[in-house]
DNA sequence: AAACCTACCTAAAAGGTTTTCGGAAACGTA
DNA sequence: TACGTTTCCGAAAACCTTTTAGGTAGGTTT
């Protein structure tokens, strides 16, 4: 503690240096009328003086209001809640909202005793980011507040939810890979038991339905969301079908690894085979050889709409049911020929 | 708001229920004597029965504490601050105490807004992580609070700090490849304006020299802190030096580039050379074939060590100055012949 | 000179909790 | 009965700010 200072200043501080009572501070510094102009001049510097800072504490107890969200995350480690909280942050930060960072760890009593501690500490409102896209259990039940879910939806209708469209993003990958001339388009994703992978295989099936072609190698190929994955799916699927000319991925994880194979294996992307991966995670999707056409799925946006709809909330205007919010196309070189 | 309930309950409406005064109701509730055994379980089931929870702010304001920590980052998107964030927060959530996050993109004036916020709030403490293991002025400067940094130390040497031992821990790269037999090893990191590309050159040539060897290459190959300045940088090398049998890599991203692009050039790993990265950034390490060995700078176990500090400074007992914390050695398959 | 107006400022209450101190009741003792 | 003890409970102050209602001083009008 180097150089602490006594002790922080209160308006009691100011208004004895100013020679003021605190009332008339109170209105210099927040703007109100009904004080003279030489007065308010003096309560300026003497609050200047003492580096006053009215105290939140006791503001908040008058007004109700704390200016503060509880950010509940289930999903400290993964890249999606991450910029979903930026988003958020982002948003609130512009204004004069805080926001108070919990995480669950994807554990129930965990997120229950945060609830009770952030619900003690009178938080204006509440987002509810998950670790996917499967609808996870309500809170906001019999909750005095009002609550946003974002990436993960809530269970129940009535509650406000924001996820990305991974139907439509699947279909714009799809429609491009057509618009580039593509033909034989196969699909490589993660596990059924995703909600996202269903939703992204949903898209692909009903785009080609659309274009009229039909799915390469028969079938969905379904593995692990990594990029071990991608590998061994490219050999399944480049023996399975030598004409190949195009494949829509899951991740960029699955899209990375399904590049490596084919080029190991003498194809060259995008010029035999165009790939397109899913997530835009730059780290990965920018440093594959070539960089991967991906779709991003707009996630601080998400976060940032989310927080715009819980000030909307607090204000008593909320719009119920699931949002789906637009995914975008990253044209990169493994699907444009002409250089990455 | 579907099911919103008018108002949150307070001690008064606990006290009206059992009967009793406000005073009886906060000492039953938290613990006191003074009541009788009969009357505090009234209490407590009336307590219960309205799902009171004692308002944080009136608390706060009698006690001077809020039971809050600010956690200032400058690095949002970066795969460095947010572990750190995690260990905190981790350490945080186990007691009683909450995390407010703020982001200040790296903009200093962003910071002092955020900092004069969290002021008012009256946090208890402040965490400050940087987004590079280079120093970073000081805030603490006259702030009435105890403040403690992680990741990116302060420039001021009154000030606690918590980084990452990055020389200790390039010396634990170098002495593994001692171990396993290597003579010819080569150092491939990132641009040298880094403090952490400093650090980790100085920790393998001092490694080097106690080991009586001599660096590969003849010097330090500095570049970016990319895959494809690995896959450059191993072309490089290679030819410069033939006989090159270890490479310890600044970052896993470049030694992911040289291992690709070894194996490329059909230099076996780790039979022919021997790799180690840095960072565990475990979506890549585990990925590439074979699987990194890297230097792990347990940054959650920073952050925690960082918050639990904090606590002790918040306490009273800090121990100024800045704290290297240990790294560790992950093996896997580019140094170990029998992995996978 | 009395009444009124305007401009400026202050006293006090409110918000919800904890803590201190005093008081009341019950009981035992002289 | 008078007094001291113990046990339990309540009144009130304190934390810091904002807001309301009221008060004072000076000037203007009748």
């Amino acid at each position: 503690m180097s150089s602490q200072q006594s002790r922080a200043a209160t308006i009691t501080d100011v208004a004895a240096l100013a020679g003021v009572s605190i009332a008339t501070v109170s209105k210099a510094l927040n703007g109100r009328a009904q004080v003279r102009e030489e007065t308010r001049q003096r309560v300026l510097r003497a609050a200047e003086k003492l580096a006053f800072q009215p105290n939140a504490l006791a503001r908040g107890l008058i007004s109700g209001q704390t200016r503060t969200v509880g950010l509940l995350t289930s999903d400290s480690v993964g890249r999606f809640g991450i910029p979903v909280l930026l988003g958020a942050e982002d948003a609130f930060g512009a204004g004069e909202m805080s926001v108070l960072l919990c995480d669950a760890r994807g554990d129930a009593i965990r997120e229950q005793h945060h609830l009770r501690t952030l619900l003690a500490r009178r938080v204006d409102g509440l987002i509810v980011v998950g670790q996917s896209t499967d609808p996870r259990p309500s809170i906001s039940r019999d909750l005095p507040l009002p609550v946003v879910y974002a990436y993960a939806p809530s269970e129940d209708p009535q509650d406000v939810s924001f996820v990305p469209d991974d139907v439509e993003g699947a279909r714009t990958a799809v429609r491009h890979m057509v618009t580039i001339g593509r033909r034989r388009i196969a699909h490589i994703t993660g596990p059924t038991h995703y909600q996202a992978a269903r939703d992204r295989a949903e898209g692909v099936l009903s785009a080609l339905e659309e274009a009229g072609l039909s799915l390469a190698c028969g079938q969905v190929l379904s593995g692990e969301w990594s990029q071990r994955w991608g590998r061994q799916a490219a050999e399944i699927a480049l023996r399975a079908d030598p004409e190949l000319d195009a494949v829509v991925c899951g991740s960029d994880q699955i899209a990375a690894g399904f590049v490596e194979a084919a080029r190991e294996r003498g194809r060259r992307v995008p010029d035999d085979v165009a790939v397109v991966g899913y997530d835009n995670w730059e780290v990965l999707a920018t440093e594959t050889r070539p960089p991967l056409t991906t779709i991003d799925m707009n996630l601080e946006s998400l976060g940032r709409t989310a927080a715009q709809h819980l000030f909307a909330a607090i204000d008593g205007r909320a719009t119920p049911g699931v949002h789906r919010m637009p995914c975008r196309l990253i044209i990169r070189g493994s699907t444009a020929s002409s250089g990455d």
